[in-house]
DNA sequence: CCATCGATGTCCGAAAACCGCGAGCGCGCA
DNA sequence: TGCGCGCTCGCGGTTTTCGGACATCGATGG
């Protein structure tokens, strides 16, 4: 491939560790990770852009994103929905992805739940795999996938950060509606 | 693959067919092939450049490259022989086709010489299969290569079209030296 | 003299393995 | 009987692996 993606970079601590942002020069996310998983996620880019696709520019709050993401972290839940994200990927797994923005803050679904809603009642592990290959954690919410009977299986950054996500979710939106 | 190569597509008649020429906006050529090969060249170029990675914009002797074809073949040989030449493929196969451009006209290789050239004597057969995936015909010079006991072997365009290329080029040295 | 074989790089197709699941079953235990 | 736990197996998309084909040629053995 000839030509060079040029992406911003940029960190930011939270709660529960620090956080990789990885944005475009318009303004859309293109991948988030824990800094503990930044090989991972590199690993990533490269399968979706290319080997030397991409380059990573080190910037500081691209297009507020960085922002927008220590927003969502103190409280403001709502700040990652309007968030405008971009990314690679095969039509299932974009399925998936799209299907998991729907899932509104604060609940939980299951994995055959979400493979009922992309019109692939059967693809139910694969869901799984879907889960586990999003670029962009949080803000794509996977981990509000849960199994059926509630039990929180897995989770790519580490089951201690979904079981807090979901804490921190639950926890302010049952503040607000009192 | 986020965004697309634009390239320009024209084509020329021949004494032994019609010519396939693609360039970019630089003046640089990208791919040559024969009409009735099209289907082949342009898998070619997805695969280099990706399924969606590039588009095929019409034109009319782009870089003046075209007019550069129609001239080798009226006679003025050595036509070709500045002519930039801009495209993707492996380490290897770069290696083989840049060894090919330094063969000069008129002359014939045998596969295993250009295999000594890249230094890799006994990289005999890859020599061949880097040649078929030449995606720039009669301007890098794989018809130039033939077997060791000077048998014409095979040629992506067809035998016949090799070994009317190879009398060209010796037909018209004979008659500029006399 | 002729047939066979091995080395070499790349692509392609087939097949298998991999899983962030979930339903069903058997079993142990009150 | 009734419940819960854990094992097993099928599910399906993606990735990985593997084998074969090929624009050759020189060495070997019959």
């Amino acid at each position: 491939m000839a030509e060079t993606l040029r992406f911003l970079i940029d960190k930011t601590d939270t709660p529960i560790g620090e956080l990789v942002i990885i944005a475009d020069r318009d303004g859309h996310l293109r991948a988030v990770d824990w800094t503990e998983h930044e090989g991972r996620m590199r690993q990533l880019l490269r399968l979706h852009y290319g080997a030397g696709g991409f380059e990573l520019d080190p910037a500081r709050n691209p297009g507020g994103l960085t922002e927008t993401m220590r927003t969502y972290f103190s409280g403001r839940l709502d700040a990652i929905d309007a968030l405008s994200v971009r990314t690679e990927g095969t039509p299932f797994q974009r399925d998936v992805w799209a299907a998991l923005r729907d899932i509104p803050c604060g609940a939980t679904v299951s994995y055959s739940e979400v493979a009922k809603r992309i019109g692939r009642p059967a693809a139910v592990r694969a869901v799984g795999m879907a889960n586990g290959a999003n670029p962009v954690g949080i803000v794509v919410p996977c981990h509000r996938v849960v199994g059926a009977n509630g039990s929180l299986t897995g989770y790519g950054g580490g089951i201690e950060r979904k079981r807090w996500l979901l804490d921190h979710e639950s926890r302010v939106r049952r503040a607000s509606t009192a």
